[in-house]
DNA sequence: GTTGCTGCAAAGTGTTTGCACCCTG
DNA sequence: CAGGGTGCAAACACTTTGCAGCAAC
């Protein structure tokens, strides 16, 4: 398991007063080697294959860990299910979801961002957060 | 109830082999007169004051009908539940949610929408549609 | 040995569906 | 009077919670 994650997993827990166990070492484990928009679901088949006892409820509670020690992000394409992405390795960065395929392309326009601080200044509002999804077709479906 | 969006309403219907109801005429017309972005639940506790037999299912239905006929557009803002806005009315736009005290601003900014447009560009991506929210603490709240 | 964590099952929430009856066109 | 619409309740999918036993510190 990379060190920086662990570290900061541990740093949050050593401050709120939280213990380390060993389903909690296994999920983060494999929600690190996970292609990215994993469900609460998905993440537990997966770790169910490397730690059979797990139970669905314990990896809901450590995914509410992880994103409140800001080691997840959580999202929501629409699709009634709660997804999670790493926040620590990459930074921010928008989604253009294909509608036919299911394909998600990531990305990063400085300028939005920028006109996005500009109109919230002019609404005298603060951002904490911001998402935006583009729903559409990628190139090999349209 | 409006003369434009019953219009709406009734060409689809009309076009689809659908029929209006007593039901589906006062869901429609307290959906109009709602603020925005109600909740299924909201618009029928609404709707049950005029109309005390409608049951929950068919506000469903029929929010499921003003979405299809282009009415209704359909929002999440990651509460777990799904909202509703009318798309008739006014324009496309995007969202300021204040986390502290639920206010939502809305607002639209010509060339974010450009440079959306531009990225899709780039990346051979059609964008059917989007949306972008913006979450943090409004004016009042900071 | 405290205190927090886990697994299980039960309860919750929002939404959808099956079905017999009702009503529009 | 035929076929879609409705209400009700049951079913669903996802998530949260209560609790007794377990394990980390």
């Amino acid at each position: 398991m990379p060190r920086k994650e662990l570290d900061v997993l541990e740093d949050y827990i050593a401050q709120n007063n939280l213990k380390i166990t060993r389903q909690r070492r296994a999920i983060l484990s494999v929600f690190l080697e996970c292609e990215k928009h994993v469900s609460a679901g998905e993440l537990y088949n997966q770790v169910a294959s490397i730690e059979p006892k797990v139970g669905l409820a314990t990896v809901y509670r450590t995914l509410a860990l992880l994103t409140d020690s800001d080691l997840a992000l959580e999202l929501d394409f629409g699709d009634g299910q709660k997804r999670y992405e790493h926040k620590y390795m990459h930074g921010h960065h928008d989604h253009m979801i294909c509608t036919e395929c299911g394909k998600i392309i990531e990305f990063n326009h400085p300028l939005i961002e920028k006109f996005q601080e500009e109109v919230a200044r002019q609404n005298s509002f603060t951002i904490i957060s911001h998402k935006l999804d583009m729903f559409g077709l990628c190139n090999e479906c349209r």
